[in-house]
DNA sequence: ATCGCCGGATTGTCCGACAATCATACTATA
DNA sequence: TATAGTATGATTGTCGGACAATCCGGCGAT
């Protein structure tokens, strides 16, 4: 009998109480926008040091189940957005230097059937707000980066219309990492953007006539765009992308 | 003239240090297995408190990019994995009470398509990886949770066999979270084995002569029989899909 | 070479302290 | 009365120091 044990883990407690505190968020016996009690009480409660529960809430601030509100001392209860989460996600696929090709490619696959389901389900309001990216692209001058904020928020419109939130989240980190690469494919290559403003007059046609073929078509053109754009702007699709990366520097060693 | 003030931000320093840090492994001077220094001279090199740079430090094991090996004290610097940032995603999605029905529109969009790829690119390792996740589920009696665990194998070695690492983060999510109900259907729906069987075969016929089409297809069936097996178990495609918490308890208050 | 033991180093946790600032109630003023 | 100013208390951010537990590495005995 050579049966094998199992490591047996031991947490410190700033992992158990963050944990519990997780717990009773996740099992919604704190609400969403509920203020924590403050430190003291907290960690009185808890039957742990302020210090030791400090380094719990770091945890739970970063997994992004805790947020201060701008301004005010008090960490409220909240739940994950899209946005925080993926930013992490991003960091991810930066350290494994995922390159622009998986990248484009894992768009290639996902927003044209998006766009399918889109054309069969958005409303008059989802129109709306993927007019107004639209246009805000359109207006766009010298300023690229806008550009292709207006293009991210475009796709992000597009996707919020599936009314899928999972689906949001799976194509947002691609989203986000390929934004610098299409910044600079803008900024190279000056029919981009005509080409860019056609594509989401054709989408939107589309998906107001509840098209869904023409909107899974268009939109694969227009991913395809982007490629030929990169090819064209000669940026090379197997290096690694790079996001968006906080580094704010700490002030002094 | 009426210019709007951006609202003026101040880091605390147990962020401004964890970004430092968190930056100096994104540029790679701090490298993947490297253990950090110690705290002491950590904080010092930092200008600040032992207790400041903690709380810093449970931020960087939050996001992953720090970890200690089992029973060592040390903390090493790592690149965080597709399994544990995707763990973070799916008690997200959690917490929005994300469908079963979002969940698998998800799959199906996603994985048709990825195994189409798969079947242009896959290597003969790759179907080894397939074929010894279909035996695992094959040979699965009643332990449905092993069995299950096995279906959830032969996805990921399915997208593995893409070779895009930026895919496999965004459908570990929608994976993870329907593990459970996939195993709820299971359970009572006797035939659901018979025929995930007969997918993964034809799923591995089909890779294996590097027929793109055919593997689309069945993958597409195989996810529409996953429908049909949540209908005949009864399970609700609209109740929100609820993932494996990690939910510790904490001691005693 | 393996085992047992020992001293130093390191982490986990605690305590106490204090400045900065947020929240709030109160007051003065137009 | 509504607004601006002021004082007071509470709370967070940061610090310094302390100590037990335990991990690490070397040394000696078997």
């Amino acid at each position: 009998m050579n049966l094998p044990f199992s490591a047996i883990a031991f947490a410190p407690s700033y992992r158990r109480v963050a944990d519990a505190i997780a717990a009773r968020i996740v099992d919604r016996s704190l609400q969403a926008g509920d203020a924590l009690p403050t430190e003291t009480t907290l960690a009185l409660q808890l039957g742990v040091n302020r210090s030791t529960l400090r380094e719990a809430l770091r945890d739970l601030e970063s997994r992004g189940l805790l947020e201060r509100r701008r301004g005010s001392k008090r960490l409220v209860v909240t739940h994950p957005a899209t946005q925080a989460v993926a930013e992490r996600i991003s960091n991810a696929l930066t350290l494994q230097q995922v390159t622009i090709a998986e990248l484009w490619e894992t768009l290639m696959l996902l927003e044209p059937p998006a766009a399918d389901v889109a054309a069969r389900r958005c409303h008059k309001s989802d129109i709306e707000l993927l007019q107004t990216a639209a246009e805000r692209f359109a207006a766009e001058g010298a300023d690229t980066a806008a550009a292709v904020a207006a293009v991210a928020a475009f796709f992000r419109a597009l996707i919020a219309a599936t009314g899928n939130r999972a689906l949001a989240l799976a194509h947002e980190p691609a989203l986000q990492l390929l934004q610098l690469s299409l910044q600079l494919m803008i900024d190279r290559v000056p029919q981009a953007r005509a080409r860019i403003r056609d594509a989401h007059r054709k989408l939107i046609g589309a998906l107001s006539n509840a098209d869904a073929a023409a909107a899974s078509s268009w939109m694969e053109k227009h991913i395809r765009d982007f490629r030929r754009g990169f090819e064209l702007a000669g940026i090379n699709l197997g290096s690694p992308a790079s996001g968006p990366l906080s580094t704010a520097p700490v002030a002094s060693g």
